[in-house]
DNA sequence: AAGTGGTCTAGACCACTTG
DNA sequence: AAGTGGTCTAGACCACTTG
């Protein structure tokens, strides 16, 4: 598959504000000039442009040009942070138990969240966290392979998934979805819960300058876990 | 000031959606049929479909078309969007009904979350938010008095509660916890659900420079509603 | 083969900001 | 006046889906 030009622009850009070259505020080049470098039309240098605005890495004025965005700007509702180092400071003990660890052949909707083919196969790794002996989230992920081909190699005792992919493919950007869902009895099993109980699900997609690095599902039983966040204006 | 053409055809998609003419999933005329209905350009039409697509009203796929998308909604985690503005930005139907409007004595539990003391008087809401004609939130929230006196005199089918709490108490902080539970019998009956399902609770304290305005306990059902973020790193 | 959306071009004119 | 981003055109070729 070929990258589309836009991409290709659009993770130059990124490129040069992860390396510094461009730090915060720095002015870019024009649409025009962007044009002329990456040898393409100005709609197309413009249209990567857009999109790194939409996603709040650069920010536009008309007249005046367009800027690297402040680094501070929204992130702090839902930061990512890794489970087993949010258990430790909490003062919890922290464990985890492998489920699952193997290649699955993608099917359409696992195809679509890491922008590879139908029937492409893909890694899998299912692994139970536990706060104090208890179940506190169940994570399911796919990785594509072409990004991470060890990922069926780790010792996920040692470090999580979070953990060793944020190492090998640093994270661009994530996509969340967060809802509420009623847990299927394997599940329950699995979460070890007494009684049938509402679970807070969060489903999230990773991306490091290459693309899609990631696809999981982590889902946490209602009682033991709530997402918080403060909002300053 | 003169509204830029694709921003019109975005206007006639919407109000195609909200006057019922155009139901969920059904298809759009294609790409240059728009183009040819607006008179204009393929990718001016296009640019319309491409940012009703991004705010989730539409859903393309290459090759067969684009649909109108289902009920299931999408909310920010990171800002604070009014109710009704968010339902009427994915083209839908906006409505709601007042539950309660009255006063009450604040226990433990209200006094803290607005600071005050326990035996207080409060102003208390309870309002049920409609897209659709289908509940979608359960809104309940206590007001400091002291902040808002005049806020049992307001007309909550015209404006929100955090419609007019921001305008008469500009909020500079607020505190959000999101959790998954099951109903109680009379939410289930509120918002008219079928079966027993799991919910999406939201808690949120919003405060103003001079305290603490309210707290609010926003209830969705978890097959209609879920919360979508977008980090950038 | 025909129709759909996905990408891209090489222009054009406009609104806005600054020298 | 010159440079910036904002909108728009009238084409082109491509990838994908369906008959």
């Amino acid at each position: 598959m070929i990258r589309a030009k836009f991409a290709t622009i659009k993770q130059h850009i990124i490129e040069r504000i992860e390396t510094g070259v461009w730090g915060e505020q720095t002015k870019l080049p024009s649409e025009n000039q962007l044009a002329e470098e990456f040898d393409c039309s100005r709609m197309t240098a413009r249209r990567a442009v857009t999109e790194l605005c939409d996603a709040g890495v650069l920010e536009r004025s008309q007249g005046i040009g367009t800027f690297v965005a402040g680094l501070n700007s929204q992130s702090s509702v839902l930061t990512i942070r890794n489970i087993s180092d949010e258990i430790k400071s909490r003062g919890h003990g922290y464990s985890v138990m492998q489920l699952e660890l193997t290649t699955k052949v993608a099917d359409r909707e696992i195809a679509a969240a890491l922008s590879i083919g139908v029937g492409e196969t893909v890694f899998y790794s299912e692994l139970l966290h536990y706060e104090q002996d208890e179940p506190l989230q169940l994570e399911c992920r796919y990785v594509n392979p072409k990004m991470v081909p060890e990922y069926l190699q780790q010792d996920f005792s040692q470090r999580t998934p979070h953990e060793y992919l944020s190492y090998v493919a640093p994270l661009t950007q994530a996509h969340h979805k967060i809802q509420a869902m009623l847990p299927s009895l394997s599940q329950v099993h699995q979460l070890e819960l007494r009684t049938i109980e509402a679970c807070l699900m969060i489903s999230r997609r990773t991306w490091s300058r290459q693309g899609v690095v990631s696809f999981a599902t982590l889902i946490h039983p209602g009682s033991r876990f709530h997402l918080g966040g403060h909002l300053t204006f």
